[in-house]
RNA sequence: GGGCGCAUAGCUCAGUCGGCUAGAGCGCCGCCCUGAUAAGGCGGAGGUCCGUGGUUCGAGUCCACGUGCGCCCA
């Protein structure tokens, strides 16, 4: 079967379309897995992304490692079950709906009819499905679409409630407080994301006000700038790390009065004063004041009205006393929930203040000034400006954001920080540091979940509570047959509203009250947190399974998941079972548009993934978000693409075509065997490269280092494999007989085709597969997939690093010439007469000279010269080379570079060929060094040009005889008949006649050449004549023309 | 305001345990090679390694402070 000649660069993008027709008849997917089906499994969570918005760049990014990790996997012989899934609840979907249905706020909302609404959310959220479908499939993205999980279908959220009902038994599901930014016009709160939207600068009062210490020993000064939240205040917090300063006022109508503010505050004092006493905070913590303003009754036992301590207490701004109303700021709440403060909340819901006090009714931010008025007048004002600070406002009415405490329902994650924290240390974070920094940080300082929302599309609570007031009894519900027992009735669709309409009797003795569903819906991360188990329909279904995959062994997002899902999963598992997530979390960095910006629509710079897919090709994109760190942001430049194609896929496929070109012709198969140890030593040399490459990648892909990984690939690919062994040996393929030689050589570039386009697949899986099924289709045992066949492992048995050694040598060697050659201007065309190596070991000369043949032909030389002696016909200095030797010489590094730099050639030389250097230095002695620890540059005599590097020193005979000067104008002559023959689009197989006819020196050069001219353009016939008539001028560089005629045999 | 991270050539980025000739790829310029190549080879121009201070014989690297940027959170 002969392998495919239609592999170009210029059809990756046919190719492509070609593979994924032949994925999709054949059912690869689904072989891979049933290929695996008895192996050991390997787990995978998808997190599921929320279908109501066209997928990005980014989104290819995580499916792209996902992709990677699974395929790999496979290969490596692991099954590898791949659910998809999509997020389906939640605010963003509510937005968009009330965006379609021209709906403003949440009372709009309620007068449509939540069901109508819901219906909305529920169509809309997979608006896009198509697209995400359609991208998956496209980028290879191999993954279960069609028995994804949804996380609203019923049984999905029969698992969260039973979850939530665990909780709930537990003690771990309690309502609390939350204070959130709240609009008192539209009477909702607002996102943090909405909220972010609307800073605007504004001017507000400030006041700082007395609060009177009850044991008389003067009053603390509390700065706010909201006056409106004086009535509810019921504490005064300080640092108590800080010094604190008792002071008399020493002038004006004050004087003699003692107040209290942070010594680091004092150059705020704008009177003057003397200090009585310096305390620090602790000292003052416990103090009770009397209380402001007590309009609205409240507990006034401890720890009300006294001092208490907080971190949170800056020396930024104020005077170091804060004023503490737990109802409006979430530090204040946070702090009064630990010692125990009541919630003083004297406004309603339209932000105006309740009866039976000098401001009900006034709107809160009216109420500023009112309160300041009456504190005036009370005397209680010390002081009282106006500031200017930034200040949230709602983005859809403008007005003041306040931020209130409500009713809220909470997991009790405080309780497992310890474990969750125990847990995270356990996972294998890419990059570390997220795991370490970003995340550890986070869960030290974990508070407890607020987990519902008041909201319309969501999971509802299934918690039922009854109304009667004084009973207040409360269950919740873990099963859709428990709800419909208990309610009486079916449960049509587990969403608002239809599950709000159910209700029952309370069953408490002498209860005469209903039992009715708490209003909130989830929090949609608590849906995708729980995807372990809710996906699997746990415990109704699949409880063994879900328990046996538990933690999984790999999820992998984008970063902003931090806090999202990695979080979730984490809390869900481990105060369900006990347990974490997962093992390996790798974390995605942004993808950010060629400036450094976060992509924007407005902007226009968002980088659509269908159209690069198209233009470039999957793999190409694939490749492109691999290969490079994963834990750092990503400058999406189409440039990169170009690159990334023409270098790495364009070298690999024209490798391959090369390869096809010329096995086809002589019928090669690809069953060959020669045997390792018969083959020629660049044979062996590619081969020991190979498993090198096969050792190395997999140590990378073990810690999912796929950057390292594919630069690995790509430069064995580019370097290796094309410029050096491809190069070096295209003669051996151009034979006419089929020798063990060249036998030797198919076998060996179609061994290193095959094995690279398996060790890539799971990087690159179209490319690959095409080459596979060419390259290893005609083989007994071959897959009828790369994605089927093993991933390669290295044999270190084939691995020579001696062998390896000789050739970098070499390579060294050739690299110096080329160079040297440069230097003197000489092309390479012309052959010269003698090339001298100095400085190589005895190892790696022995290599050299027994592959000088390679030397010879690359830098088109007649001999080479392997000197054990420096050459007169060169000169060396030295310099010395800190990086090795500093860590030795120490304090003595200067000295030895300076007298190094001091030697003379025949010193150098002489230090070297000793193999151990040794320098006297200034007021230093006598110093040994390592060779390595010497750098030599070089000059040369007249007639030589040389370069040296790393201790070699390579030098180049330029003088020419007449024959070198006749040879290179025959070479030169040869080029212009083979770009002839190029020209005329002849295969490289045609064989051809040529007539001929040339004066002066190309004639020269023709004659003497024609053997072997002939030979080389596959001339079966080579005729001089005697005139130019009937026969075509070609143009020789140096002046001279030849007239020729080229005929197919 | 807090946490994490980043800052090196025109661009994208390496730079390990501290070692003054600071690298690679792209782009630019010159030369060379080419019957697999959308390639390749040799060289050149291009650097206040964000700033300041410190540790050290020696700092792109370690420490402190500052500046700018990104992300997350408030």
């Amino acid at each position: 079967m002969p392998f495919r000649e239609d592999l170009k660069p210029y059809r990756l993008l046919a190719l492509e379309e070609e593979i994924l027709g032949r994925w999709t008849e054949e059912k690869t997917f689904e072989a891979t897995l049933e290929r695996r089906k008895d192996a050991p499994r390997w787990i995978f969570y998808e997190g599921p992304p929320t279908a109501n918005g066209r997928p990005g760049v980014h989104h290819v990014l995580a499916r792209t490692v996902k992709d990677f990790a699974c395929r790999l996997k496979t290969m490596q012989g692991r099954y590898v079950e791949r659910r998809a899934g999509w997020d389906t609840h939640g605010l963003p979907v509510e937005i968009e709906a009330e965006r379609r249905l021209g709906l403003e706020g949440k009372q709009a909302i309620e007068e449509l009819g939540i069901a109508r609404f819901n219906e909305e959310c529920r169509t809309s959220v997979f608006r896009y499905l198509e697209d995400w479908n359609a991208l998956t499939r496209r980028m290879g993205y191999w993954v279960d679409l069609d028995n994804a999980y949804i996380t609203c279908d019923r049984d999905y959220v029969e698992t969260l409630w039973w979850i939530l009902a665990q909780f709930h038994e537990r003690g771990l599901l309690f309502r609390g407080h939350k204070v959130l930014p709240y609009c008192p016009r539209c009477s909702t709160p607002l996102s943090s994301h909405e909220v972010g939207q609307g800073f605007k600068d504004v001017q507000d009062p400030s006041v700082t006000a007395r609060f009177a210490l009850e044991d008389g020993d003067g009053a603390l000064l509390v700065w706010t700038t909201t006056p409106w939240t004086l009535p509810a205040n019921v504490a005064v917090a300080v640092h108590p790390l800080v010094d604190y300063v008792q002071v008399e006022v020493r002038e004006g109508e004050t004087a003699g009065e003692l107040v209290w503010l942070a010594k680091d505050r004092l150059s705020t004092l704008k009177v003057a004063y003397e200090v009585k006493k310096t305390v620090r905070g602790e000292e003052l913590v416990g103090k009770r004041y009397r209380r402001l303003i007590d309009w609205y009754p409240v507990d006034e036992s401890a720890p009300a009205f006294t001092v208490l301590p907080a971190d949170f207490v800056t020396m930024e701004d104020g005077t170091g006393f804060v004023h503490m109303a737990p109802a409006y700021g979430q530090d204040d709440y946070d702090l009064g929930r630990r010692v125990g403060l009541p919630v003083l909340h004297p406004v309603d819901g339209t932000g105006c203040f309740r009866p039976g006090s000098p401001v009900e009714g006034v709107f809160v931010k009216d109420a500023d000034k009112v309160v300041l008025r009456i504190l005036k007048e009370e005397g209680k004002v010390w002081e009282h400006e106006v500031v200017e600070h930034s200040y949230p406002h709602c983005w859809r009415c403008d007005s003041p954001l306040l931020y209130y405490a409500r009713d809220s329902w909470y997991l009790k994650t405080t309780d497992f920080k310890t474990q969750m924290i125990a847990h995270n240390e356990s996972v294998h974070w890419f990059p570390e540091s997220v795991g370490s920094g970003r995340f550890g940080q986070w869960l030290e300082g974990n508070v407890d979940w607020a987990i519902s929302r008041d909201r319309y599309w969501g999971t509802p609570l299934p918690i039922w509570i009854c109304d009667d007031a004084r009973c207040a009894t409360q269950h919740a519900v873990g099963s859709m047959a428990e709800l419909e027992r208990r309610a009486g009735k079916p449960v049509e669709d587990p969403h608002r509203p239809f599950v709000d309409e159910l209700t029952w009797a309370c069953a408490r003795e002498g209860c005469s009250g209903t039992m009715r569903r708490t209003p909130e819906v989830a929090d949609a991360w608590f849906d995708s947190g729980a995807m372990p188990f809710a996906q699997w329909h746990y415990p109704f279904e699949n409880k063994e399974k879900v328990e046996s995959e538990l933690p999984c062994d790999f999820i992998s997002e984008a970063v902003d998941q931090t806090r999202g899902w990695f979080y979730t999963l984490l809390a869900v598992s481990t105060m369900l079972k006990g347990k974490p997530a997962y093992r390996t979390c790798v974390s995605l960095d942004l993808i950010l548009d060629g400036s450094g910006k976060k992509m924007s629509k407005s902007r226009g710079d968002v980088i659509d993934p269908f159209e690069m897919i198209d233009k470039y090709g999957a793999d190409v994109v694939r490749w492109h978000l691999l290969v490079r760190p994963l834990g750092t942001p990503l400058r999406y430049e189409e440039h990169d693409l170009v690159e990334i194609r023409n270098r790495f896929f364009g070298t690999l496929l024209n490798v391959y075509a090369f390869f096809a070109t010329y096995a086809n012709i002589d019928g090669y198969t690809g069953d060959d065997e020669v045997p390792l140890r018969e083959r020629p030593v660049f044979d062996r040399w590619l081969i020991s490269r190979l498993h090198g490459l096969f050792r190395d990648v997999a140590k990378d892909v073990d810690r999912y280092d796929t950057a390292h990984a594919g630069q690995r690939i790509a430069d064995f690919v580019v370097e290796d494999l094309s410029n050096w062994y491809v190069r070096r040996n295209r003669r051996r393929f151009f034979r006419a007989e089929l020798t063990q030689d060249k036998r030797s050589a198919y076998q060996t570039l179609h061994a290193a085709l095959l094995s690279t386009a398996q060790l890539a697949a799971p990087f690159i899986p179209f490319v690959t597969d095409t080459l596979y099924r060419s390259l290893a289709g005609g083989l007994a045992g071959a897959e009828p997939s790369v994605h089927m066949a093993a991933w390669p492992q290295a044999d270190e048995s084939l691995i020579d690093a001696s062998l390896e050694e000789g050739m970098a040598a070499l390579r060294r060697v050739v690299s110096l010439g080329h160079a040297s050659r440069d230097a003197a201007g000489v092309r390479v065309r012309q052959p010269l007469a003698r090339l001298s190596v100095w400085g190589l070991d005895d190892a790696t000369a022995a290599f050299v000279a027994a592959n000088q043949d390679i030397v010879l032909d690359e830098l088109n030389v007649k001999t080479l010269d392997l000197l054990d002696e420096p050459s007169a016909d060169f000169a060396l200095e030295a310099a010395l080379d800190k990086k090795e030797a500093a860590r030795r010489l120490g304090a003595k590094t200067p000295a030895v570079a300076k007298a190094l730099a001091a030697l003379d050639s025949r010193a150098v030389c002489e230090m070297l060929v000793t193999g151990t250097p040794v320098v006297d230095t200034e007021g230093g002695g006598r110093i040994e060094l390592k060779p390595s620890d010497v750098r030599v540059s070089v000059s040369c005599a007249k007639g030589w040009a040389g370069e040296c590097a790393g201790g070699l020193v390579v030098t180049l005979y330029v003088r020419l005889t007449p024959e070198l000067e006749l040879e290179g104008l025959a070479r030169e002559v040869l080029r212009q008949l083979q770009r002839t023959r190029k020209d005329m689009d002849l295969k490289v197989e045609d064989r051809v006649h040529v007539r001929w006819y040339a004066e002066g020196a190309a004639g020269e050069a023709l004659a003497a050449w024609s053997e072997w001219i002939a030979k080389e353009l596959l001339a079966v016939s080579f005729e001089r004549v005697d005139s130019a008539d009937g026969l075509s001028p070609v143009k020789i560089p140096g002046g001279h023309v030849i007239y020729v005629e080229i005929t197919v045999s």
